[in-house]
DNA sequence: AGCACGCCGACT
DNA sequence: GTCGGCGTGCTC
């Protein structure tokens, strides 16, 4: 007899536990460890599917033995994930209190499972005499042995559920399953023109009006069969015009299994180059080092990108397999070119607008080791590659390694974890990498290579700020200060491109009323709204929620209204005003709403079919066009005063990889970052390329104000749709809090009261906040206090309306 | 999450 | 007397 630790796929917090269950000693058992099984839960023994954590030959407490059940089945030949990735789950599980199925959930691929058929068998071998209600079920069983749960609930209710068990539990009747899994094969219809008419005899049966039929069979098709959206692309028309042509029998409509093995990216050859000295010196360190941690310090342009490609190369060489995470796929269009480029069909390119078969696909053939180089998001960090040999995290400063979902991991610190446990090597690339990172390194945790200079030693471009106050003093009104515009005008004499890179999207930041000063806000949240010209509305940036744009204030009603604060929108409009000659694209969420707008854009600005490219944070990753030679920073203050204690380093981050997109080819770069605050610290060592001072003046004020490095955070947020609910329900738990730590008299310091968090109310809900910070040599402890009290114990039903956030180390305590 | 048990109000 | 309302508590 073998004893299964099962986790259930369950969201509730109360079945957030290990159950256990028994099998009989087969070997297979032992191999079945991260499989899922099918057992019998509840007083109904309804089938349910589990997954096994662990396997045991005996039990903790003998005396529970009589309330352990019997597995019905194990799903899974091979297990879905192994050992060290349940190891892996379980320490993000206790790291960042996520529940048991979140953390395994990480790993597994989408469900293959479509449902659950449960049926009544009767058993012949009792001879039972029907009692009351039992007469007709039995009866039932006459004329088959065995019949689907559903047609006995069709034909006699829901409620003979309890009957049935009672029948199953004299073993009258047995209980069979069977588990549906999805094929994960797709059809799709692909249409073909009808050779049984000829043209004319076919334009016969068609109407005169009816054009777009006509247009359909009349011209030369692309290829013999073409899919639905092909020609509705092709011929501009709607699919009524295709589905009466089948009517006519014209066409021909024809079901194609797809198959979705075969996933291209249109990518050339992305041929080998040979590293300079800088490069080879560090691919060489990384290579032979006996650390397995490395910070890679490059400065934009000096060619991180190849030195990943060959770390990769070599690990094909020793047949290890190698996991690249970049920040947002979407945005990164290049680094994905240039490995698919480079190793083809051995990429697995993971990316969110996957469907969950084509993810499902993926995940399979990585399993089977077909795909030994995975490329993608923070996610991809889970991908089931056996014999890892690298992970290379590129951008490593980027906010989104740090999940906002549950469980709220930080990558880093998972492909930390997960290099130990493989034995393989990890990589943080950045021209900017994290205080925290840089710290770390200093520290020797990460080993550090630094590379200072572009290939073929490009220069940097070089970075001009202008004092916008003084641009005002001198009645200039408009967005643009007087050097930016007539830096504009001289690169597009020139015939080379320019980025006008602005943190904000939308028209205006918000709207006031002239007379009273009240500023519009949304109804859900505690946010002003942005206005958006081309919706013609005022949005919503945090619930998406829309108003028109008011006609009178609803204050004190006059209709006069001012707008603040400049978004992509404006200075688009603007833009297009002062350089009317000017091809001008606009990147941001906005304008970026089809699967491929962001791989346009780079396809044109390739091209130079774009002259003059706005946009957002979207354009500051890894964009490589050598004709660049012109960034304006249009408004670098947005986000240095954020009351947040990245905010600094997060300025100083957007201007630096901002400005490296400048001046990457032939031509020289220049920057222009325009700024009301030319003496912050963190524009002023931008301005210089300064890393190093930055560095050291802002992990003094870490030290001083206790913020990471120095100190762990931990934000606990509770939301809900009654303020003084949420206000008293966070008081009520802090005073818990507080007594245990007191109870446990050791030496924790712990900082803060629960406040009302910087924005209010979100969707509706009032949020409170407890920020603790505390030293790293207690953490463990800590967030085991944490457990106990905010997830454990947290269960007073007054507050069941409530909602509760726990976020572990966050990047932004806003 | 389900599901059963259980303790109260409105009915044939 | 009983049907059923949903509050409470448990699931290896």
């Amino acid at each position: 007899m073998l004893f299964l630790d099962i986790i259930l796929f369950s969201k509730s917090k109360l079945l957030d536990k290990t159950f256990t269950y028994k099998a009989e000693d087969e070997m297979s058992i032992n191999l079945s460890v991260g499989a899922r099984v099918l057992v019998p839960f509840g007083k109904t023994n309804a089938p349910t599917i589990g997954i096994i954590i662990s396997v045991r030959s005996d039990i903790n407490e003998p005396d529970k033995l009589e309330n352990i059940k019997s597995i019905y089945e194990i799903i899974d030949d091979v297990p879905l994930i192994t050992k060290q990735q349940i190891e892996l789950a379980l320490w993000i599980k206790n790291e960042y209190l996520s529940t048991y199925i979140d953390a395994l959930s990480l790993f597994l691929p989408p469900s293959d499972i479509k449902s659950i058929k449960l049926y009544y068998k009767i058993n012949k071998k009792i001879n039972y005499i029907p009692q009351n209600d039992d007469v007709e079920i039995i009866a039932a069983f006459k004329s088959s042995n065995i019949i689907e749960a559903n047609q006995l609930y069709k034909l006699y209710g829901e409620k003979i559920q309890k009957q049935l068990s009672k029948l199953v539990d004299n073993s009258v009747l047995d209980l069979k399953y069977t588990i549906l899994k999805n094929t994960n094969q797709r059809f799709i219809k692909l249409y073909s023109k009808s050779k049984n008419y000829s043209i004319d005899e076919g334009l016969k049966l068609l109407p005169k009006n009816a054009t777009k039929q006509r247009d359909i069979w009349l011209n030369e098709w692309d290829k013999e069969e073409m899919s639905l959206n092909e020609i509705l692309t092709k011929f501009n028309t709607s699919n009524s015009s295709v589905n009466k042509l089948v009517e006519k029998n014209l066409l021909i409509e024809n079901n194609k299994k797809i198959d979705y093995e075969t996933m291209h990216y249109n990518s050339c050859i992305y041929k080998k180059h040979v590293l300079n000295e800088e490069q080879k010196n560090a691919y060489d360190r990384i290579i032979n080092s006996n650390n397995k941690f490395f910070l890679l310090h490059g400065i934009t342009g000096s060619g991180k990108t190849e030195i990943y490609l060959q770390l990769v190369e070599q690990m094909l060489k020793l047949n290890k397999s190698s996991i690249i995470l970049v920040p947002e796929i979407s945005l990164t269009p290049q680094t994905i070119e240039r490995f698919v480029g480079r190793f083809g069909d051995r990429v697995a390119v993971l990316h969110s607008k996957l469907t969950a078969s084509q993810r499902l696909d993926q995940w399979k053939r990585i399993k089977k080791g077909e795909l030994d180089i995975v490329i993608g998001a923070r996610s991809a960090i889970f991908a089931p590659v056996d014999n890892l040999g690298i992970i290379i995290i590129d951008e490593e400063h980027e906010y989104s390694y740090k999940s906002s979902i549950d469980p709220k991991y930080n990558t880093i610190d998972v492909a930390i974890k997960r290099c130990q446990l493989e034995d393989s090597k990890l990589v943080l690339g950045s021209a900017t990498p994290s205080i925290e990172s840089y710290y770390h390194a200093k520290n020797s945790f990460y080993e550090l290579i630094e590379i200072k200079n572009r290939i073929e030693f490009a220069s940097l471009p070089e970075i001009r700020v202008i004092d916008m106050r003084e641009e005002l003093n001198t009645g200039n009104m408009s967005i643009f200060s007087k050097s930016l515009y007539e830096e504009i005008l001289l690169t597009l004499k020139r015939k080379e491109q320019v980025i006008l890179f602005l943190n904000k999207r939308g028209y205006s930041s918000f709207v006031s009323c002239r007379n009273c000063g009240y500023v519009i806000k949304c109804d859900s949240c505690d946010v002003s709204m942005t206005v958006h010209k081309q919706k013609n509305k005022l949005l919503c940036h945090y619930c998406g929620k829309t108003k028109k744009y008011p006609s009178v204030c609803p204050n004190c009603g006059s209709n006069k209204f001012k707008q603040f604060g400049i978004g992509t929108e404006k200075l688009e409009e603007q833009t297009k005003k002062m350089f009317p000659n000017a091809k001008i694209k606009r990147v941001d969420s906005d304008t970026m709403n089809q699967r491929d707008d962001y791989q346009n854009i780079y396809e044109a600005m390739k091209a130079n079919e774009i002259d003059i490219l706005i946009g957002t944070q979207m354009i500051s990753k890894g964009f490589d066009f050598p004709n660049v030679s012109l960034v304006g920073i249009v408004a670098a203050d947005s986000t240095i005063f954020l009351p947040d204690f990245k905010s600094a380093e997060r300025s100083f981050q957007l201007i630096t990889q901002v400005s490296g997109r400048a001046g990457r080819g032939k031509a020289t770069g220049n920057v222009i970052v325009q700024t009301y605050n030319p003496d912050h610290y963190s524009i002023k060592y931008a301005k210089e390329y300064d890393y190093e001072n930055f560095y050291n003046l802002e992990i003094k004020l870490r030290e001083e104000f206790g913020y990471p490095p120095f100190m762990n955070i931990i934000l606990i947020t509770i939301y809900g749709p009654n303020m003084n609910d949420v206000k008293s329900e966070i008081g009520e738990y802090y005073d818990d809090f507080i007594s245990i730590l007191k109870s446990k008299n050791k030496d924790i310091s712990m900082i803060g009261t629960p406040h009302i968090a910087p924005i209010e109310k979100i969707n509706n809900n009032y949020r409170y906040q407890l920020l603790i910070k505390f030293d790293r040599s207690v953490k463990e402890e800590l967030i085991k206090y944490v457990e106990w009290v905010f997830i454990t114990n947290r269960n007073r039903k007054k507050y069941r309306s409530n909602k509760i956030s726990i976020d572990i180390d966050p990047v932004s305590i806003l």
